[in-house]
DNA sequence: TCGTCGATTCGATGATTCATGAAATATCGA
DNA sequence: TCGATATTTCATGAATCATCGAATCGACGA
């Protein structure tokens, strides 16, 4: 999922904001199946209302979707598009400059996750 | 040059904004020598305060350093923090669920800048 | 030392963002 | 239909951000 200027700089903005990077996480950590809008509030520590409005945002600058499920609004992590921002920092900064993000996925090419990151507070 | 969440934030917030963005791109490609920062303002069409204003936002966020040369003030990209934080953007996505990222970062390991990218479908 | 150039800092203004709580909407079970 | 649950929408206010012009600081050359 190739991401113009306008939707990085939206999706840079959107994992700018604490709340709604830690929901990123969540639902990148809750899979394609995603969670309800409640569950992403609580994994977060956020007022329902405030949830809304963030996950508004997110899905705004296309990093989740969203989905109606029976009383619940499911929330799920965009992975195109997520990737599709890596792609676009990566080739963004190899403009004339491969040595800038070499390094970093060369060094590193996304080893399986072993141990739970953290506790959810 | 691992970032914390922290720095990643400030990061995305500096990347967020058009302006700097596109200093970001112009210092990128203009490479480890830098330019002086009347010459970023003229590549990004802004006000010398203003583009002072967003050279200071930058630095702080790390993605940017500065030195001294002479009358100038030469601002040069922060390579390692920019493979920082695709480093930060991969490993974070890839929390637990490595097809996320692995898809972007190994469909094209970053290629050198040979020709036109792709006139796909 | 003086004048100039390059860059930053300061102050004011307008726009945007975020948190909060009340009210509205949609779905389901009885 | 009624009540309960899940979520969104709306209005408000505080805080932050971006832009502009004027003033200031630092370095250089005559």
């Amino acid at each position: 999922m190739k991401l113009d200027e306008v939707q990085a700089r939206d999706a840079f903005a959107a994992l700018s904001q604490p709340t709604r990077l830690r929901m990123v996480r969540a639902l990148v950590v809750a899979g394609p199946e995603g969670m309800a809008a409640g569950a992403v509030a609580g994994a977060v520590g956020a007022a329902p209302s405030s949830a809304s409005f963030h996950l508004a945002s997110l899905e705004r600058a296309g990093l989740v979707t969203s989905q109606r499920m029976a009383r619940s609004i499911v929330y799920a992590a965009n992975y195109p598009a997520l990737a599709g921002l890596v792609d676009f920092l990566t080739h963004d900064c190899c403009q004339g400059h491969p040595e800038v993000c070499v390094p970093a996925v060369a060094a590193r090419p996304c080893d399986p996750p072993a141990k739970e990151p953290e506790r959810a507070s």
